[in-house]
DNA sequence: TTAAGTAACTTGCAATAAGCAAGTAACTAG
DNA sequence: CTAGTTACTTGCTTATTGCAAGTTACTTAA
């Protein structure tokens, strides 16, 4: 494992009040954090798949959530290969631990937003996610 | 119940993908519209009490995601006196329907960022939340 | 041996959004 | 008639996004 920086500090609050909701959104709050977290679910591990997905996400946005969710402990980055060096980024326990959120969202928006792939479709695609 | 714009067009995938997940994200994925359904699921009605949260929201932030609110159907406004005139915001079953996302959010925070106010302390502040 | 291609980024800059302070309208209470 | 409250809006500065192009380190095909 490499880039983990591990200070020995732990997250904790230091964010706009001590709200557990309010300390996610902190860390997860935007566009794109959640959608590479996403991927990452849905097992991809590269920087380049990552900027395959549908939504186009910024090659400079894509590197600077990474470098969050690594600071945060939310992913971990590997060298899964020497000569070209080749970089794998999988989610730590933490990370996984999202899934849930995730998964409320898949049903949330599979209700209320007409159109929207279905958790049968997905799962479907990506049998781990169950 | 008064400015709910209500054109009879449906909320459906216009975003970026037909993702659920980047559905729910071009809605809500920022750091401010959750805290204002938190507030809502946790019995705020008002503007001021939306102020009043520990986070500060700003002034033009708050109306903006209101406005916002408002036109996804998730809340509904309604005028609950006259002379002065006062509103009342309230969740929609759209809206309500948000807490279980909200509610994951409370659990991996609580599990992942130390000092983070407790489900159980939530709960005893809010019964209406369980 | 060289030109084209791929992976994983970084840099520069214009456009959009956030954050802050102040202002406004419509009242009420003293 | 002055101060206070509620529910906002407006103006302006600063921060964040998004887009395009550039970079480094290699590989593969001609």
């Amino acid at each position: 494992m490499i880039d983990s920086k591990n200070t020995g500090k732990e997250a904790s609050v230091d964010g706009r009040s001590p709200c557990p909701v309010a300390c996610c959104l902190d860390l997860l709050g935007d566009k794109w954090t959640l959608l590479v977290v996403r991927d990452l679910l849905l097992g991809k591990t590269t920087y380049s798949e990552f900027q395959k997905s549908p939504e186009g996400i910024p090659t400079n946005i894509l590197a600077e959530r990474l470098k969050r969710l690594l600071a945060a402990g939310i992913i971990e980055k590997s060298q899964y290969q020497e000569r070209p060096k080749r970089y794998a980024y999988h989610l730590t326990a933490k990370g996984n631990d999202l899934r849930q959120v995730l998964s409320s969202m898949i049903d949330w928006g599979n209700k209320y937003i007409p159109g929207t792939v279905s958790r049968e479709q997905i799962e479907a695609m990506a049998p781990q996610l169950k």
